[in-house]
DNA sequence: TCGGGATTTGACCCGATGGTCGAAAACGCG
DNA sequence: CGCGTTTTCGACCATCGGGTCAAATCCCGA
């Protein structure tokens, strides 16, 4: 149910379900408390096991913590390492848009996560933000830049133009609350959603 | 310094002070460790006082963040309440997003705490999400439609128009770590996102 | 200057929480 | 089935952290 991989080999059937069901356990409590916010006991519960036993598989909070973002990154990034620079940009961005929104109405715990560590400034990750994420970016962002160049679209800051899919793909999933409290009853925020933006990016990426 | 007014009646020189500085602290503790990652010494110590003198001035943990969040939505939302249903459109649409962008400039820690509150699910301001905050969008969302029913502005979703504005403002605030990692060296975020998201929205409002 | 209220604080309380330990129970394989 | 290994957990521990209290100190108007 997880995105994170706990598929490591080299462990039994045991192992495996309760890595897994701790991390699923630990994946809720967090993104909706925090990290401080969590605790071992509320975690321990949502998995099915004692505390004990889960500090048996995963030597502390940190770790587990830890095993959470390492399987994360990757995975939020894989939206953005499918655009394709030999694909049609326009399509290749909506793609793009539509999968990343997509990624929030699935796993929007993975998004809270995230922007958990984002706002506590991502003590965590900052390596990882700073290297693997900041290669990835620019060397899409050189992308862009080039079609934008050849006029098949807008000439627009790349690394400006990734953020705003971003924000307004994560917004939908971290102010969920929000969103519904405002909208009031009979919406579908995510349907809504990816039409708007549909409409929002065509609009920008026009030349 | 906060946003916060704290200069209530009826309160000796001292008092004025204290209060001040409690919630000065309690911002940049609350926005930057989330509720329960605060704890009341940092708070105290960031705010030059011994805890049980904080405790003094307000009740409680809950009533310092209480106090805190009362004043903020109020101001947050100062900008889109000044949207003139009288202005020319494209204009005052304008004007509001840049408003909103420069208070996630000069008050990233009201952001900060304000996402934070969302991501936990907005527990102590539920009731102001469907109260005030629907109610005031739900008015400037009807000026919007009103606005693109004369073709002043293109015809898109108001409710969700106005998320996207939230979005992209605060964006650079409540991801600022990510942003400034991404970006690298040599760049002024808040310039850029100005002149960004200026194109953005112009390009998005055309009819 | 003095008295009384406002302010400050050191010492303390206690429940919550992360983490440990040793022993019991369950597993699985030869 | 027998036995070493893996898994489970009740009881416990130490620290943290929110909050209390009584006593001291400060401040200010009469």
């Amino acid at each position: 149910m997880t995105i994170a991989d706990t598929n490591r080999k080299g462990a039994t059937r045991i192992q495996r379900r309760n890595r897994e069901a701790i991390l699923d356990a630990a994946l809720g409590v967090f993104s909706a408390q925090g990290f401080r916010g969590a605790t071992l006991d509320q975690i321990a519960e949502h998995a099915g096991l004692s505390k004990p036993n889960m500090l048996y598989y995963f030597a502390s909070k940190e770790a587990i913590h830890e095993a959470l973002l390492a399987g994360l990154l990757d995975t939020w990034l894989d939206p953005l390492r499918a655009l394709d620079p030999k694909g049609e940009p326009v399509a290749e961005i909506m793609a793009y848009v539509h999968r990343k929104l997509e990624m929030s109405r699935l796993y929007p715990r993975e998004s809270r996560l995230f922007a958990n560590e984002m706002l506590q400034g991502a003590p965590r990750i900052m390596a990882a933000l700073t290297g693997d994420l900041k290669a990835l970016v620019d060397e899409k962002a050189a992308v862009l830049q080039d079609w934008a160049r050849q006029g098949h679209i807008a000439d627009l800051p790349p690394h400006h133009l990734i953020f705003s899919i971003w924000a307004l793909t994560q917004h939908y999933a971290d102010f969920d609350v929000q969103v519904r409290a405002v909208l009031g009853e009979g919406h579908d925020p995510y349907a809504e959603a990816d039409s708007f933006l549909d409409t929002l990016f065509r609009k920008l990426l026009a030349p």
